[in-house]
RNA sequence: GGGCCCGUAGCCUAGCUAGGAUAAGGCGGCAGCCUCCUAAGCUGCAGAUCGCGGGUUCAAAUCCCGCCGGGCCCGCCA
């Protein structure tokens, strides 16, 4: 609804959107005025008035009065379009907020290596992938997500190794393989020369030694058997799991060769490599080594040219970290004529002591923090008297997704335990709350008969004009937080929601015996539930409707 | 050494792409609000040289230059 009235607005003016802003003394406020009258040399408040004294703001749908102050031009809407919101919400319900935008695009996110369970880094990528996947989703683009799963390079075989010499326990696959994969580590930096048998695994999985593939086989299926796990319980699925391995074995890493030779990029001594360094990337990159092995950037190339031939859109959603192998890997393609994909990067977590790593075994696995988180949520249950541990889940996991999207991707993030576990604002379980309260409200109107619903913008308060504002920018929001390839924008404004309906509700009574102005606010909390619940949907976290 | 990102009250975060109206929330602190729809809520108070120094501009948290602090990258790892 609110871009309906954003793009009449922007019509009238005939202006870009970057002199078209949301303002807290108006619905929208344009400082056009302040840019022309720079260029004629003119005050700008007169200029304004000019520019207003124009434009027929009558003739559109939803403009309901314009001012001019201080070189600002303030825009507000009508009745009818609040009205028009409240009607629309109720009436589309879980479709509200939906977008047409059309297409199809392939996410790639989470792809943990599998030597181990998935810590709270890789949980930062896998939430803010699929909640950027459940976005595009409503906004009407046809999704498939990915996990690319390297299953054979350095680490895995050093997993393997570690497995084949030490065999698994019986635990949570995950937890097993990262056992004996921080094991191995530790007796190679001991002994280095078992580096030599892990060369021999990787050469003889490459050349598909029956045995060996086997025993990688395994070991990936384990780990990933139980990041699938963890994952699930975050509500986080992919559609498909690709195995970089397929890429040797189906003949897309020959062609990327092939590719390469032909534009003249390969270059060859001890090892084939391609020089960038007309390119502006000093480092050489490495394509296969001395003993024929690939490297991770040829398979991920040979995934890419994939990409290419099934996607017109591809996202990878990749840590800070590989900015500078996504810039050799974009550039690569671009060269072969490929069109690379786009990157959605995120700044690392790190603990308060360090960086986190897998294979020192230092890292706080999401396994843990969903677990204590839990426990946190139902000591809060028990102090309130309740026991509800569907509640308590709901609760943590929402808290947990809702922290690590509100914030934006470029911003570093140091985990700290006292902060994850407090529930206080400014987290999921206020939205959640919020939901419940409204659910609370039209549970008791239905109770006592008097649960029809009529908005009525005429009565309308301060406050509910504020709430239903708020209501009407969903899809507005919706579309920024996917242009620019960022959840937490989404997130913020959900949470304004929560706030208008928490201020509405303190001010208002609801169920009162005035039947006009009843109707009109239990009209104004439904249309809040729906809003509340629908966000929360595309964030992947539940609306329970009591707590 | 080179490249990229971050730096906003004691703490966490929004605003920065596209410069404009008193720098906005939350946590923590202090003072209040439940005979009334869920107090996981609400109100008020205190708390900010927007890392530092220059520059551009009528106007800078926002743009430009330099510096400082933190993180990441610069592997025949992924």
């Amino acid at each position: 609804m609110f871009r309906t009235f954003y793009r009449e607005v922007k019509k009238l003016l005939n202006c870009e959107d970057r002199y078209i802003r949301e303002s807290e003394f108006a619905d929208l406020s344009t400082t056009i005025a302040f840019k022309i009258a720079k260029e004629k040399k003119e005050n700008p408040q007169k200029v304004a008035e000019e520019l207003v004294s124009e434009i027929e703001f009558e003739r559109s749908t939803y403009i309901g009065s314009v001012e001019v102050v201080n070189g600002y031009i303030n825009f507000f809407v009508n009745e009818e379009f609040l009205s028009d919101t409240v009607e629309r919400i109720l009436d589309e319900d879980e479709n509200y907020g939906s977008l047409n935008l059309g297409g199809e695009v392939l996410i790639e996110h989470t792809s943990a290596n599998p030597d181990g369970p998935i810590h709270i880094g890789h949980l930062r990528n896998a939430i803010i992938g699929d909640t950027l996947a459940r976005m595009m989703e409503k906004a009407g683009i046809k999704v498939t997500t990915h996990y690319y799963v390297n299953d054979m390079g350095r680490q895995i075989a050093a997993a393997v190794l570690g497995y084949l010499k030490y065999g698994l326990r019986e635990t949570k696959p995950d937890h097993a393989v990262a056992e004996v994969y921080v094991k191995i580590n530790k007796d190679i930096e001991e002994h280095p020369e078992l580096e030599k048998e892990v060369d021999e695994l990787m050469l003889k999985f490459e050349e598909g030694d029956e045995e060996v593939s086997k025993s990688f086989k395994f070991v990936v299926d384990k780990a990933l058997e139980g990041i699938r796990e963890t994952l699930a319980k975050f509500d986080i699925h992919h559609d498909d799991f690709i195995y970089e391995s397929d890429f040797v074995r189906n003949g897309y890493v020959e062609r990327i060769f092939k590719m390469l030779e032909e534009k003249g990029l390969l270059e060859k001594d001890d090892v084939w490599k391609v020089d960038l360094k007309d390119y502006g990337i000093e480092k050489e990159v490495i394509m296969r080594r001395e003993n024929g092995t690939t490297l991770y950037i040829t398979r991920d190339l040979a995934y890419h040219l994939w990409k290419n031939e099934n996607f017109r859109r591809f996202i990878n959603v990749l840590g800070a970290d590989h900015k500078l192998y996504s810039e050799q890997l974009s550039k690569i393609l671009e060269l072969l004529d490929l069109k690379p994909p786009e990157v959605l990067f995120f700044e690392f977590v790190s603990l308060p002591e360090g960086s986190m790593s897998t294979r020192k075994g230092k890292f706080v696995s999401a396994d843990e923090l969903l677990e204590k988180t839990f426990e946190e949520a139902k000591r809060i249950l028990r102090e309130r008297g309740s026991v509800d541990e569907k509640i308590a889940k709901v609760v943590a996991v929402g808290a947990i997704r809702y922290d690590f999207v509100r914030v934006s991707p470029e911003k570093p993030f140091t985990f700290d335990w006292s902060k994850a576990l407090d529930f206080e604002r400014q987290t999921a379980s206020y939205i959640q709350y919020s939901h419940a309260r409204s659910c609370s409200i039209l549970r008791k109107a239905v109770e006592s008969g008097k649960a029809e619903l009529e908005f009525d913008p005429a009565i309308i308060t301060n406050k509910e004009r504020e709430l239903v504002m708020r209501l009407s920018k969903f899809s507005f929001y919706l579309e920024k937080a996917i242009n620019e390839l960022k959840p937490s924008i989404f997130a913020e404004y959900l949470m304004s929601v929560a706030n208008a309906f928490n201020d509405f509700y303190t001010d208002h009574q609801v169920l009162v015996d005035d039947k006009k102005v009843r109707m009109h606010r239990l009209a104004i909390v439904d249309a809040t539930r729906i809003v509340l619940r629908n966000g929360l949907e595309l964030l992947g976290i539940e609306a329970p409707e009591r707590m």
